[in-house]
DNA sequence: CTGAAAGCGCTTACAG
DNA sequence: CTGAAAGCGCTTACAG
């Protein structure tokens, strides 16, 4: 199978030109905006089709720095099954952004060090060989950013990422807003007390939520009645739904369809009619919504449309000369369910 | 953002050395088992930490021929939404096969050619960056396959693929033996009367499927009942399924579960109780079930598995010196649901 | 418009 | 055990 593949040198040789030539031929944009005549350009033409002549990337990057590959890295496996709804918006997004600007993209699959993936190998930047690449993952090592970012290498994170030290680039969902627009919606459904149960980790994309929940109840002058509970799902308990029942909640907004599904248990453990007694809002796209269940107030992250984001960000990135992050952050769709409805009972206004 | 980093050269003169001994260093599994006396190997260890220098990935792969870079090409977008379930567990499995054998995964998607995707463009095989390449898609131009096997560049398909003239490497899943063992599990509950309605379209999967079909009713000494519909699912019509009620048919195989959707639509418009009267069986993993059914008599197709197994066959392709396909078929696991009863009345054996 | 040549940063026979 | 040198396949000033 070790057939030789042909280079560029055996396209000039058949062209009867230099290599020079052939790569100008091939890049067209290059610098020094030289031209090649339209008949040597043919028979360079005709040399390549003949030969079946592929440019190596290899060569071209080490040469020229570029390459034409975008590469994707996730510090998690990238085609996790039980993520598959997760991930799979943003890889087609991804998809077509790369085909659209005629990128091929490079998987990072090799990048594993003893079970966790991680950029640096050996002290390697091991995303090198792409031109620049998107960063997946819930949870990337912002050291390994940090040194990503100092050493110049074009990146863009999907999802909002702080580093300190590092302005990084992202394209983010705006959690925020669209939690905010939920609390409205509660607020214009008649709840006056409205929790908000969230992960323990606080990664950018929690704290976002809680800023945008926080600073729609500063803006309906709910701010006092504000609680946050900061649990991961199988961690919340009865006595955390019987404290907000006792503290007159009528509405709680759920970070994820994990803590909409343990709520909804314990509800039905400790008594508590729902939405009837008290409404709920999933604070994102519920991957796996109770199918026998009414659908949930939620929200759509354009997941695809980040994705595709992500690569224009990330060619621009590549192509500029002087440094500056790109930071964008999209809306998502506020998605009214059955799982709100109007506060029950007397409305406890304030003073 | 252009600090010079340090190469080679650099540690070479620092240590007092020439570059080869650098290399030989970082690399002692090298070829040539050369060794390196421990006092200059010290040095120039000394020189590399003081410089904190760094071995360049792509002039390493130029250098050394190893690219390490698997190649993933899709007929078809590579991650269609629809089709999620039916890619997700290839991709799975190839990436795991990537990472386990530390290769990257090239997606080629700047590979489009007016809408379509295809392997040549302007006479060129654009696959030829990596160092051979996982063939995805449910019908790959034949054309494209024999061109590709004809110079002698390594691919393997996912999927049972006959192509004129070449020999081609694949790895399949037993849609024959499973089909057959449906068959035989509708026997054993004394069905005598089985059809079989498969899609329009005659590719690989299907004919395998027809084969194992044919061969098992054989087996059983039913071969002269057996009948053969082919249709698309939204072809299939009333007259089809009061043609096989009226041939005294009491199970039907049904290729995918678009015609078992169907067929469940057309036996309630035509009054035929299933499974009572009916039985039926999915010749493959159901992707989008009826929800509110029972489960159906299937068999699962091992993707993540098949995924697996093309990189693993890829390797050995592309390390081989002599050509010689790798053609490997897996087994499918058989699942009994409900859709399958024993044949209702009186059997009509032979004489 | 075209070519000869240097260079990208490594690896690897080939000589000492 | 070590070094000088060629080469991997390109791009890109620099001269014509």
């Amino acid at each position: 199978m070790k057939s030789r593949r042909p280079t560029q040198a055996d396209v000039a040789r058949r062209a009867g030109v230099s290599t020079a030539i052939v790569s100008r031929v091939l890049n067209p944009e290059g610098k020094g905006t030289v031209r090649v005549s339209p008949e040597t350009e043919a028979r360079v033409l005709r040399a390549i089709a003949e030969l079946g002549y592929v440019p190596n990337p290899i060569a071209r990057k080490l040469a020229s720095g570029r390459a034409r590959l975008l590469g994707v890295f996730s510090f998690e496996s990238i085609f996790p099954l039980a993520q598959r709804d997760f991930y799979f918006p943003f890889l087609l997004g991804i998809e077509q952004g790369a085909e659209a600007n005629a990128f091929d993209l490079l998987l990072f699959t090799s990048a594993t060090a003893q079970g966790s993936r991680s950029i640096f190998r050996d002290g390697v930047n091991t995303l090198q060989l792409a031109d620049g690449s998107v960063l997946l993952g819930r949870k990337p090592p912002k050291d390994e950013l940090a040194r990503l970012a100092e050493m110049g290498y074009p990146f863009v994170c999907l999802g909002r990422r702080e580093v300190d030290g590092a302005e990084v680039s992202y394209i983010a969902a705006d959690y925020a807003g669209a939690t905010a627009e939920i609390v409205r919606h509660l607020y214009d459904l008649g709840h006056r007390t409205i929790a908000l149960v969230a992960g323990a980790e606080r990664d950018e994309s929690s704290i976002d939520r809680e800023a945008g929940y926080l600073r729609a109840m500063e803006a309906a002058d709910l701010g006092r009645s504000a609680v946050v509970l900061r649990r991961r799902p199988d961690e919340t308990s009865e006595s955390d739904v019987r404290g907000l029942r006792a503290a007159g909640t009528t509405a709680v907004l759920l970070e994820t369809d994990d803590h909409a599904h343990r709520f909804l248990d314990i509800a039905g453990a400790v008594g508590l009619s729902v939405p009837a007694e008290m409404s709920f809002a999933v604070l994102g796209d519920p991957l796996n919504p109770a199918t026998e269940a009414p659908q949930w107030t939620s929200f759509h992250i354009p997941r695809e449309e980040m994705g595709r984001a992500s690569i224009e960000a990330l060619i621009a990135l590549i192509d500029s000369e002087a440094y500056a992050p790109y930071q964008t952050t999209l809306p998502c769709q506020f998605r009214p369910g059955d799982s709100t409805v109007p506060a029950p009972g007397p409305r406890e206004e304030g003073p």
